[in-house]
RNA sequence: GGCCCCGUAGCUCAAUUGGAAGAGCAGUCGCCUUCUAAGCGACCGGUUGCAGGUUCGAACCCUGUCGGGGCUACCA
């Protein structure tokens, strides 16, 4: 089903080209303030503009306005449309029209939200967790704001390619190695093992020339296909990942070993990757160094060391080359740190210019810092950064309780499973829900709230939706065929949904483009306001015939609709809390 | 020095392409014998850092300025 907006810009499309002739954006828009209507045009002002131009004398705007809305074919979508302002075109849409939309999307899984007509291969580059360190809370966002647009863009319909680029290659390794040989207790490394050797034999590396030297003769070795130096490094690898694969398990998130491509996996293929950005004249020889020089920045991008060896931009060239090349890429999406920006914007550049980018889109999808309460960088008192294993158990924790305090003659397991999925939904809500271009504020309390705008606030209003039907069942009231029942919005609240309910599609949509989930979050929101509301003013069970049948039916298609799009958040919506 | 991002209510954040500033929290006051009160209703809260400019219209675009953060040649 086209979305509202869409159908209203071909009508206004239409009248604007009866009325004067010209074929422009009519600039339709949902209104901000339900008091002007529910959807707006704003192209009358532009088009007064212009005419007055073309005829060289004035045009008043609302005439303008005036003499569209003349040519409106709206039939019987519209209850109302009034000028408003400056020439506002407002449309208040009929109830009845409204009802007919929603019963026309009622039986079908995907809620009318169109999939794409021209299904592209997508590679989302995420979470990207670093060889021998924990995941700490910075590392949320890439992790969850990634997982959340990959699933987003794959709802759309196109062909989404995970990828996992994990930091598993480079100097740190040969440091790390050299210092494992010493202590010789690598047997038995746990991830806090490993984080501490690399914190000890960071602080050897810096202080001691020979062991620098012994850590680049391990690298050299790596590199070259040494059997023990592999053998600890696959080791390491292995001790890593079975640190975040639990975490990635428990939130949810669709990275799995199939997603892995890390630096590692383009090492046999930098030389090649420097070698031909060389010949095309893309990369030369800056002192001593490989570089490329990009218009617009002072300093080049640099792929390969004065004394060999390759930095990471010439690793994200080659993983550009082959999600180009062997991946078959239409679009490549980045969710990183927006402090790579330069590094991203030369090595797109870079790209671009080797013609290893001819007709894929390159995104970056940057994301702010993580900031304490004092609004410098997030670190604990201690200077530590928060274990995102301490932050989920917390979140769980605290939902336990609560879950316990409202719900307590529920089974153990079952609270327990609750706890999961309120704790791990309020922590990624907290993300989700912002802008990710932004720098943001970490705070326990308000990442671990239950209260207002967060995960539970939607959780409850899908466990509400539940609650209804399992009542229903125990009255034994047949909730009937959902696709036959007849839709009636009788109340504002009842159309207030139906209108957000239609707007799924243009949602995603929005998402799909500006690779921002919080919007997705804030319509939840709405969504889940609206159906709060409807609860406690409309009553279902108590309401008979007709006008049950159809709010059982609008309780559906809430529970439906806040159901695929907490999916799409990668939160989970139990029917119980 | 150069370049990039951010500045919106007491706090944390929204505002689709430039289109009529809005939520949560905190505070005050109501609403549980009722489909889950993790909720609902109401009140309170604004010179969108500041000054110019462009525009019919600016939180949004441009210039300057102040404040915060980041990147800036051999880590990733």
């Amino acid at each position: 089903m086209l979305t509202i907006a869409s159908q209203l810009d071909k009508i206004f499309r239409a009248a604007m080209t009866a009325a004067f002739g010209v074929d422009a954006d009519p600039l339709v828009a949902v209104s901000q303030n339900e008091k002007f209507g529910d959807y707006q045009s704003n192209a009358a002002m532009g088009l007064a503009k212009l005419l007055s131009e073309k005829t060289s004398q004035k045009t008043n705007p609302r005439a303008v306005a005036e003499q569209i809305k003349a040519k409106l074919e709206l039939g019987d979508i519209a209850q109302e449309v009034s000028i408003a302002g400056p020439g506002f075109i407002n449309v208040r849409l009929s109830p009845q029209w409204l009802a007919r939309q929603l019963q026309s999307i009622a039986g079908d899984e995907r809620l009318g939200a169109e999939k794409t007509a021209g299904p592209l291969t997508v590679v989302v580059d995420y979470s990207g967790p670093n060889v021998a360190k924990q995941m700490h809370v910075g590392h949320l966002r890439s992790t969850i704001i990634g997982d959340s647009i990959a699933r987003v863009i794959e709802f759309q319909g196109h062909d989404v390619i995970r990828q996992n680029h994990i930091g598993d290659w480079g100097t740190q390794f040969g440091m790390l190695i050299a210092f494992l040989k010493t202590q010789g207790r690598e047997q038995n490394a746990q991830i806090e093992d490993l984080e501490d050797f690399y914190r000890k034999s960071k602080a050897k590396f810096d202080a001691n020339p020979a062991f620098q030297d012994e850590a680049r003769k391990n690298v050299v070795r790596l590199q070259a296909g040494d059997a023990e130096e592999l053998a600890l490094w696959k080791r390491i690898v292995e001790e890593t990942r079975r640190h975040y694969e639990p975490i990635y398990k428990r939130l949810d998130v669709k990275l799995g070993l199939e997603n892995e491509r890390g630096e590692s996996f383009y090492n046999p293929t930098l030389r090649g990757v420097v070698d031909d950005l060389k010949s095309k004249g893309v990369a030369r020889e800056s002192d001593g160094a490989i570089a490329i020089f990009v218009e617009g920045f002072e300093n080049p991008l640099l792929i390969e060391k004065s004394g060999g060896g390759f930095l990471y931009g010439a690793t994200d060239l080659a993983a550009i080359r082959f999600r180009a090349e062997q991946l078959h890429a239409d679009r490549i999406i980045y969710t990183h740190d927006s402090r790579q920006a330069q590094h991203f914007n030369q090595v797109f550049d870079a790209a671009r210019r080797a013609g290893w980018a001819d007709g894929v889109a390159l995104e970056y999808a940057p994301f702010g810092t993580m900031l304490g309460e004092d609004g410098k960088p997030f670190k604990t008192r201690s200077g530590d950064t928060v274990k995102l294993k301490e932050l989920l158990d917390e979140a769980e924790e605290r939902a336990l309780a609560v879950v316990t305090a409202k719900n307590g003659e529920l089974t153990a397991d079952h609270r327990n499973q609750i706890a999961h999925a309120v704790g791990i939904g309020a922590v990624k809500y907290a993300d989700l829900s912002k802008d990710r271009i932004s720098d943001y504020m970490f705070s326990w309390d308000k990442m671990l709230s239950f209260d207002g705008n967060t995960a539970p606030y939607l959780q409850n209003a899908y466990v509400r939706v539940h609650g209804i039907f399992r009542k229903a069942r125990s009255l034994e009231i047949n909730r009937g065929a959902v696709t036959s029942a007849t839709i009636l919005l009788q109340s504002p609240h009842e159309a207030a949904i139906a209108k957000q309910i239609l707007r799924l599609g243009e949602i995603v949509n929005l998402v799909g483009r500006e690779l921002k989930p919080h919007h997705l979050c804030a319509y939840l929101y709405d969504l889940a306001t609206q159906f709060h509301a409807f609860f406690e003013h409309c009553p279902v069970l108590k309401s008979e015939g007709s006008i049950r049948e159809s709010r059982l039916a609008l309780c559906e298609l809430t529970g439906r609709t806040l159901g695929v799009g907490l999916d799409l958040l990668g939160i989970e919506h139990p029917e119980q809390m």
